[in-house]
DNA sequence: AATGAATGAGGGTTCATTCAT
DNA sequence: CATGAATGAACCCTCATTCAT
């Protein structure tokens, strides 16, 4: 993996090849390679691989050698786990969905009702290292690109940005109700604020060295202070 | 096939299978098929068709067969205008990006330099239909999706992104230089701005049914009023 | 199969399509289609099938299918066990040449030290049912064909060409340290002599019906009882 | 064209790609790049690129384009002039097959009935700059490769095999007859003395830094005085 | 549960051949 | 006579999937 990609493993990546990650070696019953595994274990490994390999190769040149082979596993692998190559597909986009969402909506409960918190929670998780490394924002837009031709790509994640862009509206309003916008709604500003953000994702994954998680920052926090500049 | 023709096609595409579009076709020897056609026309043809079938089946399902079949030809004449499948590929990104500057530079011109105008135009062509199409947004996507992993797509589009970037920044100063502006840079409107046009691309691709061009609009012009109030 | 068996066939080549030969057809297990094979028996058997081929149909219209279909067995499989049909050649051609020196080797061996035993040796190995078998000549005289072009296959065969050269000059050495010739050196007794060998296979690979096995066996001893009048 | 094939172009090579040969530039009708000309001389030219070819790039890589480009011509010249590309083979090689008979003949006529002439014309004929040139041992050796599996090749030069070795035996019996001779027969002495002089064309052709013309002259001296001591 | 040899459909590409110009 | 764009069959190779071990 090279160090670019691998910068923010913090998130789980998977195991380097040919040998897979042994974090607790130390175990007896890790004493030998470990080639048996719990079902669910091993799914996560093979997802946490396929990531790996778009972010590397992009989707059209992923194939399930180069998946089981990251895992450090052997050829056959993926299809002892997964139905077929497109449910190994459509499980690591329910991953990245679920991260997404498990992302904010831990740290929407923290904000405890406050609108202002609830928009740093929503609009946080864009730069959530775990969340927007470099990795799976490669494999979010590898998904994207393949998103017309493949409608199950769309319905995967519909319901899940509907609420998001929910919440992020719910929020909005709350701050409009407590007074002094004029000018849009809360349905705008969200749409404004979600669109950026998610262009801003566009930026750090085509353009690194332009546009880097602090500028990006930079660039919310202006956007906050330009429609609610009354609270931020 | 005339440029303005495709580009009005609104996901229309290149010539349906079977049978080439055939503008003239009264003279007397198109009775028969026609086979010879100047070579640039021909890749062009061969452009279109690409778009087309990426919009349709993907960037990874995306064959040589499928494109000259859609182009109502045979086979093998996709190598024989271009290298390989991967420069068809290059070609067919290069053509997009340059009707993408061709549409904002040829704008920007008539702005003659009101800043007003200008950001009117730089905005303006991600909501033009001939290049922002369906068919079109998921061939850039689809590239985007790819770009990770093939270095050569971003390098295609890098000094046109700073190009636009740079004229974006330009405008923003304008306005700025008229006075009335303060909590921003003209780099950080014109991120906020350019990385908000690029999402709502992103959801009129994703969720055209919840993301259409009039709803874009309106937020493009929320986004103005918000940060340039004194001109929009 | 055994390399033995595979040599006597006498162009009869590797297994017939549709069914692998089955050694030990006997097991239990063999009454479905065998399909797994140690990696280098595997590899043998699709050498043989190349060499099949290439005396059948020639080096440029022996192809993959043709070499996988002539070992009963399935399109890909050359590629599985070689990394191209460049390297599938390259190991046919090395396994011809390997053969061909482990046969003059071992008669050489056997010869003791006595010249006319080693000369004996030497050419003798041109006669050999196994290692001159038609199909065996075919594909010598193919690579020979395409040898200009790929020098590879040249370098392949040079060091393996010149230590049978250095045997026969050494051989023929020793017939004249003994005494009673003129009018030559070892040298050039051993490249007339090698010269002629080759020649006849040449005429045994093109018009075996005029020139057959003794027919050439005949000219050889002809040829050396006007060399080596003394000894032979 | 490589110099090392290149060598012996006084046997008329083809032209060099790019300009076809313009012998008689001055002559007023070829001020333009002569596109039209006599049947036979274009048919002769292409021969001469497909030698060519076939010396520099083997028999399967030999592609109609490539002796198109050769020659300095277009893409489907070859098919004009010839019904297929078998033609075409098969008329290179009756046109190697021809120079060969063309040059033993001629040298044999001035030999004018002396045996050891006609010895010395049938050999040479192998060591003529002109029939023996690099690129032509290429051409020759690479249809022996194919011969196998096309016998068309063999029963092109069959007929003319039998006359040259029917001439080679006639001399040889010839110096039988004038006496001194025991201890093999004219056909015997012929055989080996054909076999020896194909087998140095091989040597030539493989190894050519090994054996050079001169060097294979001294060694068929050499046979020539062990078999014919009395005459050579 | 895991392996990896084997399969076979389908991809990109080449190239002999055709044909309108 | 000559050109070169176009065709389409057939090649090599890849890879998702199967299955005996």
């Amino acid at each position: 993996m090279s160090e670019a990609l691998a910068d923010n493993m913090e998130d789980g990546g998977s195991s380097a090849a040919g040998q897979p990650v042994q974090a607790g070696a130390s175990r007896k019953t890790e004493a030998k390679r470990r080639r048996h595994l719990p079902k669910a274990a091993r799914r996560l490994q093979l997802i946490n691989s396929t990531v790996d390999s778009i972010a590397r190769r992009g989707f059209s040149d992923t194939t399930l050698s180069h998946v089981a082979k990251s895992a450090g596993l052997s050829q056959g692998i993926v299809n002892l786990h997964f139905d077929n190559k497109e449910t190994l597909f459509v499980e690591t986009l329910k991953h990245l969905r679920d991260e997404f969402r498990n992302g904010w909506l831990k740290r929407l409960q923290e904000a405890d009702g406050d609108p202002v918190l609830e928009i740093r929670a929503l609009a946080g998780v864009f730069f959530d290292r775990r969340i927007g490394s470099k990795r799976k924002l490669a494999g979010w837009f590898a998904f994207v690109g393949e998103a017309k031709s493949r409608p199950i790509y769309r319905q995967i994640c519909e319901a899940y940005d509907t609420e998001y862009f929910d919440a992020m509206v719910n929020a909005c309003q709350g701050l409009i109700d407590q007074g002094g916008y004029e000018g849009f709604t809360a349905k705008e500003a969200a749409g404004a604020l979600e669109a950026m953000l998610e262009g801003l994702w566009l930026s750090m994954h085509l353009a690194p060295t332009e546009m880097d998680r602090d500028k990006a920052k930079s660039v919310r926090d202006v956007f906050l202070k330009q429609f609610f500049s009354k609270h931020f």
